[in-house]
DNA sequence: TGTACATCAGTGAACGCGCGTTCACTGATGTAC
DNA sequence: TGTACATCAGTGAACGCGCGTTCACTGATGTAC
């Protein structure tokens, strides 16, 4: 559980500590969550000193931040992933699931991304690097390839806005128990996602993976 | 700004220290956010030791919870207010756009409001007081004043579920840079709620207040 | 191929800090007679 | 109305804790000659 290598087997350098680091950061938020995410205890999850992530990071901030954009990456790939396996409207039914689902199954790391957006006041949906394009971009774009007018700038920017927040505001309500009577009535929390997805009138012809 | 009273004029016993402690917290949120949030620090506020606390709750998350509840009863309010002020489908708008408004104006505070639930994995809509309604309960029979069919009982929760997501996602998002350009496109952070909830679908003829 | 040496990437001890909570205490209040 | 006393609601000092970060250090690596 402490770390990867046997004691005798790892080097006194690590090879990549970095990555390391990182990983170690996510397995925590999986199994303690977002409380349990400090420097020390990261390095501890890594099986390295204290001190050692210094040499990495800057400070606890950018190992976060380093978190965070992993998570990130993490969920545009769900979501192209997603998307490749429908078409027509479907698709954006399927981003809608998707992301919800991403946010369902990581709750600590889909937090940690939000925290650290946050506190940059910024999301990261700029696509600086083109071939990697952001999630939210993807949603955009996949309005404009079903039917929504690219040249309407502002209804599609306010189209995909409220998408987003539709999404975001499911995935934080999703675990309430009161939620729970009404998935299991749908027949589970997949089927509850994708009919409150449908009622948002966003993600039109909802359904289940 | 440390305590209302001057140091003569206070006397030891302090006569609704839980109270002063629940307000001191709120000012403590408003001033410096959530992460300066510690029994210390109200205690601090409050000009009082930091034992003191310990007489009036268990402990400090039974403190958070009273904040907590306090932020509820406060949107309850708002709310309710909101309403009063519009007639006939409007009615449903103006309850998003408060929702929305409020969450704006008290961000730590809302924040530590559903922090607090989500310990206990529970939204506080239960209405076991049945003259303070809850806000969730609220928008759901307005729902069904303007005309959503009451016996559809699925698709009536559905629908409330899906509005309560759907502002909290705004919620949440509409304090990021990404969006400021747009803010200032329709003429303010309320004109972009207000689109944003009129494109939901869920707020029909979302208009400013 | 071998050696000197700069650089890199770790260690572990220490720093000061604010935290939640407990404790023995004491001043103020209210009630019984 | 006055007094004894139980109870209530504060104080302030202390506890142990884990945190982020710094520091002087050292072991390992890689490069120049």
């Amino acid at each position: 559980m402490r770390d990867a290598h046997s004691a005798e087997s790892r080097p006194y350098h690590h090879g990549d500590l970095r990555r390391a680091l990182v990983d170690a950061a996510r397995r925590l938020l999986e199994a303690e969550g977002p409380s349990a995410l400090s420097l020390r205890a990261v390095a501890r999850e890594a099986g390295v000193s204290p001190a050692a992530p210094y040499h990495h990071f800057k400070d606890k901030a950018e190992l976060l931040d380093a978190v965070a954009h992993e998570g990130w990456l993490m969920l545009n790939t769900r979501m192209r992933e997603a998307k490749a396996r429908q078409q027509g409207r479907q698709q954006l039914t399927a981003l809608g699931i998707a992301y919800v689902c991403f946010a369902r199954e990581h709750p600590a790391l889909y937090r940690v991304m939000y925290d650290a957006a946050r506190d940059k006041e910024a999301l990261p949906i700029d696509t600086e690097n083109p071939d990697e394009e952001s999630a939210y971009c993807m949603v955009r774009e996949t309005m404009v390839e079903h039917g929504a007018d690219p040249t309407a700038q502002t209804e599609l920017e306010l189209a995909t806005i409220a998408s987003w927040c539709a999404a975001h505001g499911l995935a934080e309500m999703a675990g309430f128990k009161q939620f729970s009577e009404m998935k299991d009535a749908l027949g589970g929390e997949q089927a509850f996602i994708a009919a409150v997805l449908q009622h948002m009138g966003l993600f039109p012809h909802a359904h289940r993976d």
